[in-house]
DNA sequence: CTGAAAGCGCTTACAG
DNA sequence: CTGAAAGCGCTTACAG
């Protein structure tokens, strides 16, 4: 019924073994690598990665394992891992765990089983904070964010910079009541709010701050709260692209201008930021960069298992536009 | 090294029959499966799923190829298919096209070679025109788009009565040069066309029509050239959320006021569609229903093979926003 | 309910 | 460069 090697071994009049030569990169003469593949057309052959991988024990696949794929920041990042990971001749498993440190468990029990290459993972500060040097029975890149220091190889943001950088801007523009809203699950988050806070002292500022879940509807739903009492903020600083959006929509519910009763700034340049009136301040991460620098990383660990633990931290670029204008 | 099977049935006093049976729903007195379940916890034992699948035959697998992981709408639609896909016990491999049939074959032939249990696949216009019912080795169920009649199981939008349904909203109106511009690359867009050619005729209106690259990138640069002509049209139907993006940068930068200077109404719900001044007009899908009806089918086809091809048409739903209100 | 044995479809030393 | 044989780690008839 299903074709298999034997069959395009005797097609082509040779052994098994000459035949899985020819397919990879054995040696063998032009002229019965010519005839395999000419087996292995007129069979229909396909080999099987089941039993490729138990006996040559590569897996050739890496586990992407992100927070939230409906983040259009796990989403770009993704691409640049599965570019990276198909021009290497890897297979990508993408696992999404909703910020939920079962369903992490979870994945990485299954990346233990699929016996993967290795794994990059934007890990929940609740796992991240568990994970130590050797808990993990594969090569790991941290993405978006870190765990325990020297842990683990990582890729992030230089989030303290980032967030202060929004603080400075609004506090130049003449803000002084700048509220700050930040993600619950996240070391990421816990940078943002921290640089956050840095910066607020520095200007002799008293800090607003909030947490919620990363998501639009819990965002929309806190900000909505804040925002309706009387000694509201007059900025906001939100620490992700799902948590802007829903302050802007709370914003929006409540009739508050922006900025003139409401000044917003926010992480992720997501492509609707400059569409929405007056635009939206941001810090765009180097999305790419993320994906290709943690998949780069990913493959030298494999190489040198036993090299220094490494973190590369990228620096935000800051977008102004009219959500943070001062209006006289 | 790593731990087996055999480590296990040795902890356990067993054979690696009873491990294995004691693992699935084999036959195995409670005694035994707990003094399993210990040496499992006790030796940290995970099954190696390659070695599970080749033996079993059973890849428990289901293939989810889409055309742009960077479309919400397909970021949707997967979350719908890996929500039914786990809770069925089977893992989901995300594969993205970018629209390229060099990929979609690539793609294809890796969903072979994981001997996958079954495949929802958006497949490009080229490809599902290519695919007759026995070219694919594995179930198959065709989502978003559909391929020849009566070839493969499928689940659509009532593309013509959507698109329909805009047109006619927009001659309400009182618009008469209501421009199309469609994506160039699926069945879905061909239909949205037509929809729109029917309307137009039937309000007796002359179709403008152009095609496009199905991206923001692509619809903006089309979009900006037609606009800039003098006899641009007043209103535009755009045939999927990027494009529609395309066609709202377009406007901007060409100092368009919507719906003053230009009307628009698009396909595709997404959460920035009516945070965008005044509000973009668009027809909601159902994509959770799409996905979970997907899968049902595919479940479906996979119980009984040889049952007759399916098509799910769904309905769209008209979100009215201000976009499409005629200024007097 | 349990075990011994075969075998899923490949790749890879080992010889030649 | 090529072949015969072993074996990757499981599951599953086959007996009992």
């Amino acid at each position: 019924m299903s074709v298999g090697i034997r069959d395009v071994a005797r097609a082509a009049g040779v052994s098994t073994a000459t035949v899985s030569r020819a397919l990879g990169r054995g040696p063998v003469s032009d002229a019965v690598r010519e005839q395999v593949e000419a087996a292995v057309r007129a069979t229909g052959y396909r080999p099987n990665l089941s039993a490729r991988r138990l006996r040559s024990k590569a897996a050739q696949t890496i586990g992407l394992i992100v927070a939230d794929i409906r983040n259009p920041f796990f989403t770009a990042v993704s691409r640049a891992v599965e570019d990276a990971a198909y021009a290497a001749g890897l297979r990508v498993i993408l696992c999404n765990t909703d910020e939920d440190p079962a369903r992490e468990a979870l994945y990485l029990r299954l990346m233990e089983e699929e016996r993967v290459t290795g794994v990059i993972f934007a890990p929940t500060k609740t796992t991240a904070d568990a994970l130590t040097a050797d808990s993990l029975a594969f090569p790991t890149v941290f993405i978006d964010r870190s765990g325990l220091p020297g842990a683990h190889d990582s890729v992030v943001l230089d989030n303290v910079a980032a967030a202060a950088a929004l603080v400075d801007h609004l506090a130049a523009q003449g803000f002084s009541r700048i509220g700050g809203l930040f993600g619950s699950t996240s070391s990421t988050a816990r940078e943002r709010q921290a640089g956050y806070e840095a910066a607020m002292a520095r200007h002799g500022l008293a800090p607003l701050i909030r947490s919620v879940a990363p998501n639009a509807a819990a965002a929309e739903a806190e900000s909505a709260r804040w925002l309706g009492q009387p000694d509201r903020p007059e900025a906001l600083i939100l620490s992700n692209g799902l948590i802007l959006m829903g302050a802007v929509r709370a914003a929006r519910t409540l009739g508050l201008g922006v900025p003139r009763d409401l000044a917003l700034a926010g992480f992720d340049n997501e492509p609707w930021t400059d569409l929405v009136e007056p635009g939206l301040t941001v810090i765009e991460q180097p999305v790419a960069e993320i994906g290709a620098q943690a998949m780069r990383l990913l493959f030298e660990r494999i190489e040198s298992p036993d090299q220094p633990v490494r973190k590369v931290v990228l620096s935000g670029r800051t977008v102004l536009r009219g959500s943070t204008r001062r209006v006289a």
